[in-house]
DNA sequence: ACGCGTTACTAACACGTGTTAGTAGTATAG
DNA sequence: CTATACTACTAACACGTGTTAGTAACGCGT
């Protein structure tokens, strides 16, 4: 029915009058070709005409470039159903790559069952390059990849190895929003992780918040954690679960928005308030964020800057610029608003 | 420093003691090819010692598949940024992609200036089929595809063109959600789109409002209505515009979830509660949604299913099932919560 | 007339795979 | 004993491109 045939160089050529070379070099723009001006008219003109588009395929496989970034995921998919912070990546590198002619391949892999399904996509050269989003301690093919010297670029870190990373500071940013609520008076303070442990950014949160406790002369007490997992469910879950124990407990600190606005509405929902009964700080400042009621208290995480520095600076490895900056640390401030209760001076 | 060069199926033929046709019949489990099994143990034994991964470009240039599927996304990047349906239909199409072997480039296309910048990507054969959500009444690139009978799947509906489709019917579900209103009470009842009318979706979402009102006699009024882009920040703006105008209003049909998160804050700031004053629908049924203040009735777009009814027919149209249904509908029923003021049996 | 350098190209190889056509070797039928 | 059929492979081409090495044509100095 269709099948009219791929345009290839040849018929440029052809159609041109010259060889498939002089078509290759007057397309690619290549530097020290001598190529007299008309000649090079003509061949834009045919290539133009035609509406010739070389191959992606047959340019990758000569060039072995294959012009994509991956983009990968250790979730499950039905984990990535909600996620807020996955979308503002996606504006970040989406807008850098782009720009660089580059594509954006997304590779989701199930951190149970096939945690190193990536580096097949690696090894068939499907991509050039890794950004890898919430590396977990148990990804040996990150380990295998930095022996290969393989092209990657965390969003976030994974110690023992020195692959590039672009992150904010999770321990640090942690005890400053646990701090804060030490600084309102309370002395009972709870926590929700925002995955489980076996993610970096999860096991440095909660110990941030550990280390605010401590600091403060505060035992901590297991009781008063609950474990999210990415999405709302998961805060209402371990809110509702927190609340049924026998502690109590005046403020949350919630290691992601998302999980917070579940935790938020199980508070609600056993008619509890907020900030007057607990007050809570988030993770994350999600753009819906500063839409709950109260608006969420958290930690203003650069999403958007990460992914951009990220890919930036992935793009800049694939071109064989090395000797960057190892470990890029964005700034992470506490963003007060009202679900901490804390008088907003302006 | 690294170079191992790569392990070619030549590699594996040597080590086997065969030929590379062989491995080839082999690792690709050719059906009519007879192999005796020493053989074929000996090829699969070498293939792994080696670690053997068929180059991605090589086999897609010489099969004529990428193994890729494109989403193409017609939005500027800032505008993914708190997109909750994005993330839905990735949770649907990556667990189906995946699922068949096949990957997921992402493409996003700025609507203002390279509208058919996608078209590029499919002439580079880089990818096998395309899933578009939104689109665009000023697409012209998906006429053109429809001549060359490209295999495409449209998340949503674009008249005038014969495109496999898979969506929900908006104009009814519009129609519901404001006839929902009206059943209870409301005269005065604004809107705010969940986009620029240049969206299909967006249209027929605001004409489903239109035909709800003039359905039961009431008049339209253009100063009750305001627009989103996507973000809760639009919503927000829209909702503020639309309650500082001299116009009165006791209910709003909002046609996106994410707007209606902003909209329900500008309510809020202006003293105003919700549904006491103003009675809320939405329009998606976002994870959120049910953890908003007062939970958001909404309709409810099952966005996974459609995402994974629109991977799978593609998928078969790739392996060259034609005549299927060409469009798809799937039931978005209104989901009654508390923003709408209805009381609620159980 | 000859060598030499420059200009403006082109022939031919390489990339790594899938696949078609073919070929020795052995079993089976007449 | 010959013709046929089948088994278990392999040689060689094709996919469409980037690139290296090379070549005619021409000007120029001696």
């Amino acid at each position: 029915m269709m099948n009219a045939r791929r345009v290839t160089s040849q018929d440029v050529a052809d159609a041109a009058g010259v060889s498939r070379t002089t078509v290759s070099l007057v397309l690619n723009k290549v530097q020290g070709a001598k190529i007299r001006e008309e000649t090079r008219q003509r061949v834009i003109a045919a290539a133009r005409e035609l509406g010739y588009v070389p191959d992606a395929a047959a340019r990758a496989l000569v060039s072995r470039r294959a012009q994509i970034i991956g983009l990968v995921l250790t979730r499950r998919p039905d984990q990535v159903t909600s996620d807020g912070f996955l979308t503002q990546l996606l504006d970040g590198l989406l807008g850098v790559i782009k720009q660089s002619g580059l594509r954006l391949l997304i590779e989701i892999v199930d951190p149970e069952h096939q945690k190193e399904a990536y580096l097949e996509l690696i090894r068939a050269k499907h991509i050039d390059g890794v950004i890898l989003s919430g590396p977990r301690y148990d990804d040996d093919a990150l380990r295998t990849l930095e022996e290969e010297a393989f092209p990657v670029v965390l969003l976030g870190q994974l110690p023992d190895t020195n692959h590039y990373s672009v992150d904010i500071n999770n321990r640090v940013a942690s005890r400053i929003a646990v701090e804060h609520l030490l600084g309102l008076g309370h002395k009972e303070i709870a926590c929700i992780t925002n995955a489980d442990l076996s993610y970096t950014a999860a096991t440095e949160r909660l110990i941030g918040y550990q280390e605010a406790l401590e600091a403060a002369g505060l035992s901590l007490n297991d009781e008063l954690v609950g474990y999210g997992d990415f999405s709302p469910e998961s805060g209402y879950a371990a809110m509702m679960e927190l609340l049924g124990r026998d502690v109590r407990f005046t403020a949350a600190f919630i290691a992601s928005d998302e999980v917070a606005l579940g935790a938020q509405a199980a508070i609600r929902e056993c008619g509890l308030r907020v900030p007057d009964d607990i007050a809570l700080v988030g993770f994350d400042d999600l753009p819906l964020s500063r839409y709950m009621d109260p608006p969420l208290t958290t930690i203003s995480v650069p999403a958007v800057q990460l992914a951009r520095q990220a890919s930036t600076l992935l793009i800049k490895l694939l071109k064989g610029e090395k000797f960057y900056e190892r470990h890029v640390v964005l700034k992470s401030p506490l963003h007060v608003r009202e679900s901490c209760g804390a008088k907003l001076s302006n």
